[in-house]
Parts: structure tokens; sequence; C-alpha cells
DNA sequence: CGAGGATTTGGCATATCATGCCCCAAACAC
DNA sequence: GTGTTTGGGGCATGATATGCCAAATCCTCG
């Protein structure tokens, strides 16, 4: 389905002014890329379809919502079988605490990253979430002080 | 400036709507929350000028734009003066290529999520932008081989 | 229990915007 | 040079956001 039709220069000035305000006007994105807003909407609609935008989201205070505390856990599974890791996975995934999980190289398998509301919902998350899926070797817990950056938008790579 | 005014149960569902799809129309949106479009429009103004709403953006398959490579580097300071940490923060915070800088408890000091084309470009990356800010003790560089979840949507914390 | 005030909601008119259609210009093949 | 393909521009129409005013709800205090 990720088609790679191999995006120019336009199409990607497009994804970096919606990266930087996801909500803009089509007017205001084709003046900001150069373009009328009717081949501009066009181009839009076709990185959707392709697959290149995956979607559009706001990005939220979590501390105003309600969720201050973001961790991020380092997991290393016991055995690498087919079965420990599809059931792991897909565990995963249905835990809405869980906003990412990545698979990584190095010294442990997956990269968590986990919001919770104060040390004790970490706990219960670790013991009512994490430790249930079963074949996990070791947890390793680093939590976020603060945020020095953060940012939607790629760098540009016309060069 | 950023108050924390309280959201109630109806606000914290037009945000989980808005992370689903945050192009998504007024109409729409206020059908989803159970409101009128006034008052949920209203609403959602309120959100972004209160700071709880920090702005929209657009998810991009990274490997469509040209960016296959992402990494997560964990890197410590060898020195935690004021101008030790100040100098590497608002360093970081001009590299395109690093779109997330946390700060981390335990063994380093900073988490980075870096996106590049390559391996070469990751090298480059090392040698030509991080390094020279100085004061850096250690460098811990961890691949993304795969993503197992991605979500913007935070969890529902009504009960 | 009821009245006052404050807050939030709903409905409506208008301006703005997205969308689909048709035409035009440039690049390309033969 | 001609036919073809690809991408851009303009315009009319339908959908949407926005601001204003009235109505309902909630809270508090008598």
């Amino acid at each position: 389905m990720p088609q790679t039709p191999q995006l120019d220069a336009t199409d990607r000035k497009i994804i970096r002014a919606l990266q930087r305000n996801g909500r803009m006007t089509n007017l205001d994105l084709a003046q900001e890329v150069n373009l009328s807003p009717s081949p501009c909407l066009r181009r839009l609609r076709a990185l959707e379809k392709n697959g290149a935008i995956k979607g559009y989201s706001v990005e939220v205070d979590a501390k105003a919502y309600g969720l201050p505390v973001t961790v991020m856990v380092r997991v290393s599974l016991d055995g690498h079988d087919e079965a420990t890791v599809q059931r792991f996975e897909s565990q995963i995934k249905a835990i809405p605490e869980v906003l990412e999980c990545f698979v990584m190289s190095g010294l442990s398998d997956y990269l968590l990253r986990v919001v919770v509301g104060d040390l004790e919902d970490y706990e219960r998350f670790v013991r009512a979430r994490l430790h249930p899926i079963g074949g996990i070797g070791s947890i390793d817990t680093s939590f976020v002080y603060g945020v020095v950056k953060r940012s939607q938008v790629y760098p540009d790579i016309s060069g």
C-alpha cells in the first residue's frame, strides 16, 4: 500500500508547512508553497492517498490533560520465538497508556513511551499491564524530567 | 502562560477526537462529543488559547519523505554546570535532525530522537552537529528497526 | 425552597473555504 | 511538427467556520 511515488520539493514543502500547522487552510498552504489553491489541494489529496501523509493530529499539553508523568521504558524479552514476540507486540498495541513502542537495536529489544498520572499509576501499569504479558526478561525505567525540544517538522532535504 | 483551568470530560473527549483526526470538521467534532457546533467551537478555541492544545500537525511516513533512519541517542554531559547545560540545550534545539530531546532520569542525561537518510548521515550528524557542542561525556546510539505502535491518542481518564 | 447571577448552550446569518469541473501551458515521444 | 501526457490556474457551487443573540442550566445565597 505505501507506494514510493518519489516526492518532489513542493510535496516536501507542503508536508513541512502542515507539520508546522496541520489545520492550515488550503489557501494559506497554497500561498506558502507558491501554488494556486487547485493544484495544491490536488497534491495534498495525492499525498494522503498514497500514504505519505498518514493522518492529522493535535499536540496536547499532557500535564493540562491530566497525564503529567511520561516514562521511557526499555524492555527485553527472555525469548525471541515467534509466539513470545507476537504476544508481546499485540498486547502492547492494546495498552492505551503506551503511546509508542519501537523495536530497537542495542541492549534492549523495545523502547516504550508511556504516559500516566503519577508514580503510583506507573507501578500499577508495570504490575497489571506489562508483567502479565509474560516472556519479559528485563524492564528498565527512565522518567522524563523535562522536554528540551519537541518538533514535528522534518528537516529540509532539498540539498 | 499555561494555566490549569481544569479540563472536564467533554474537553478531553474533544482532545481525543482531534488526536485521532486533527482535521476533523467542527460539525463532526460537535456530533462526536454530543454538543452543537457553537459551544464545541468555543471550547476548542478556549483549549487553544489556554495552551492545552499546543498546535496541530500531520503524521508523515518518514521513509516516503526521504528520512528512513530513526535513531534514539542517549547523551550524558561530562559536567552539569549552568553554562554546559545551557549550551547543550540551546544548540540541540537548533539542529533540525533532532526532532525530540528529553531530560531523563537514569544513567544518561538526555534522550534524543533523530531522523536521517542513512547511516552515513548519522555519522556526519554525530561528528558535525553533536560533538562540536562540547561538554558531552558519552553518546549511546540505538537504531529503530521498526514501529510496533505509534499513537497520538491519550488514554481516557474519566474513571 | 426559590430568586439572582453567572456560565454554558443552541440557533441563525454571513463570510470564508473546499471541491469538482473545464481549460490552458509545458514537457515529452515519435 | 503533431499528438500525448502531466501539472497548473480559474471559476461556480456547496459545505464550513464564525460571531451575535436568545434560551437553558448550574450555583449560590437569601
